[in-house]
DNA sequence: TGCCAGGCCGGGT
DNA sequence: ACCCGGCATGGC
């Protein structure tokens, strides 16, 4: 099993090479982006966090103290404004109480301590959770999404129905824990499915995973 | 044009 | 315990 999932990893990094994530210049600007990234294009997160930059927001004492209302208009590129401003608030608040606002500090917690707390705030789940302990403070919980289930499961490597930490699981149990392994796998997997595995097009024309456990019959 | 994007929550059964 | 609607912009 171990050599299955290292086979797949070195047939996706041959082919995509690496893809050098997460893209963001610090640990808080990847946590801003983890909750504004739900369900949402990057590209319009990157508009987001522009604006945020420009007005120069991106800090937990500013991004604490703005008023929701003018934080919501700034982040409308990223759609679900309204929710989305919310959850940003959400664990600012919590942040602020918890860590007095300290990177340093909250990084460093064990990283099941880290992913409970971070999911006991409203508006973080489970892959937003796990993508801020790997890509911001570099501990190896693997991050499961949509395109990794949708590529397992086509590829029939796990079952149809599948529970996110069953999947989380088999990853963890089959890899070395490496969290820089961890972090490409991911981000490959997402490049991966972008490029040849989106909902609507079951072909696999062209990507390197074809073949692999017999997908696509024919 | 309609569908999709690096989810999550809350209410109803 | 599941299931489903709501949330919303921008790109192709």
């Amino acid at each position: 099993m171990q050599k299955t999932l290292m086979e797949i990893y070195h047939k996706m990094l041959n082919s995509c090479g690496p893809q050098h994530w997460w893209p963001a210049d610090e640990p808080f600007e990847v946590i801003i982006g983890a909750i504004l990234t739900q369900n949402t294009n990057w590209s319009n997160v990157e508009k987001a966090i522009n604006n945020l930059k420009a007005e120069k927001l991106l800090t937990p004492k500013q991004l604490a103290q703005i008023d929701i209302k003018k934080l919501a208009q700034l982040i409308k590129p990223a759609g679900y404004f309204n929710i989305k401003a919310k959850r940003l608030k959400n664990f600012l608040k919590w942040f602020t109480e918890t860590y007095e606002g300290n990177i340093e500090i909250l990084l460093k917690q064990p990283k099941n301590k880290l992913r409970e707390e971070l999911l006991s705030v409203n508006g973080i789940g489970r892959e937003t959770a796990d993508s801020i302990v790997l890509y911001a403070a570099g501990q190896p919980s693997f991050v499961i999404d949509t395109y990794t289930y949708r590529i397992f499961a086509r590829h029939k490597l796990i079952p149809e129905e599948t529970s996110y930490d069953e999947i989380k699981t088999f990853f963890e149990d089959g890899l070395p824990e490496d969290a820089s392994l961890f972090n490409e796998y991911h981000a490959l997997i997402v490049k991966i499915g972008k490029e040849y595995c989106k909902k609507t097009n079951p072909l696999c024309d062209g990507c390197p995973l074809k073949g692999i456990n017999n997908f696509p019959e024919e």
